[in-house]
DNA sequence: CTTAATAGTTAACAAGGGTTAACTATATCA
DNA sequence: TGATATAGTTAACCCTTGTTAACTATTAAG
């Protein structure tokens, strides 16, 4: 068996095995806050960008203005985002994450990684280090493979 | 900073750059094929079982009987699925993927997969073998983590 | 044989979340 | 200044997909 076959079996497992886990624990915190995914969708775009107007919310996630504008709404009532008018172009609502929606997000990620504490404990020192170097090699090479895509709106946008 | 600290960063890393490629590509196939959350977690449970009852379809994505009935249902339509008599039991139905049902899931996991044969034509020969190791030693630990969850109904499951 | 339990369907209904159309407020251009 | 474009909201509507309740068909138990 060729070496890229014998690695591209191991990264297609280890991909199987990080679905499980990772993915699991993410999911199963989107369904404890009871958020639909283009509502998390929504609070995540904000999170990364600090701020952005109703309409490229929409944008980004492929649905319409209004739908943006009842989402941004509904969000705002749970005390997730806040609106506020944009002081440069009045007809603008920049829209804000609240404390408690920063929190929300964070304890998201939180979960996501919640797993890897527990393989981290299953290693000697050494192994660690080891694996780290991998690690590294993979997402040094990864971040090349060209059009570094935005996870969140391919996630949680919109089907059609 | 010790290795455990320097590991656990190397994969978080590589866990943030793996959910951008990986699920990214999954999800867009998601989009692309028109099917729900739901939907795509029914086809999934039945292709990891073979086959099995309407009721336990419901009860694994954490729906009633008849919300599951009527997905079924939805599925049968698009030529996805098919009802059978269960031979043994008369009141149960069997459900069964099609022929297109199962292509369909399977074009999923190889959209999912298919960054990987990008990643692997960056590494040299050696680099492959080695790394190849590495991937193995995570994934061995992870299935030795016990309570190793099925992906599927954490995943598609119904938020409540 | 009658009664109770189980698998599934059907019907009526509700909520979430999308759509288009119509409107308001602000900004820009000629 | 007046006409037009842009950001956002509101309203009316519709589809998907969940729910509960009522029903049928089959099996199991006394």
């Amino acid at each position: 068996m060729p070496n890229s076959k014998i690695f591209n079996q191991a990264l297609t497992e280890w991909v199987h095995v990080f679905m499980r886990r990772s993915m699991q624990a993410f999911t199963r915190w989107m369904n404890e806050v009871g958020l639909s995914r283009t509502q998390i969708g929504a609070l995540m775009r904000i999170y990364n960008q600090g701020h952005c107007p109703v309409t490229s919310i929409g944008n980004e996630l492929g649905i319409t203005t209004p739908a943006a504008s009842q989402l941004v709404d509904r969000l705002v009532q749970m005390d997730l985002l806040e609106r506020s008018e944009d002081l440069e172009d009045r007809r603008v609502k920049v829209v804000t994450l609240t404390e408690a929606g920063k929190e929300l997000i964070q304890e998201g990620f939180m979960a996501k990684n919640e797993w890897i504490n527990d393989l981290t404990a299953t290693f000697s020192d050494d192994e660690q280090l080891a694996l780290a170097a991998s690690l590294n090699t993979m997402v040094e090479a990864a971040n090349q493979l060209g059009e570094d895509p935005e996870l969140i709106p391919e996630l949680f946008g919109h089907r059609m």
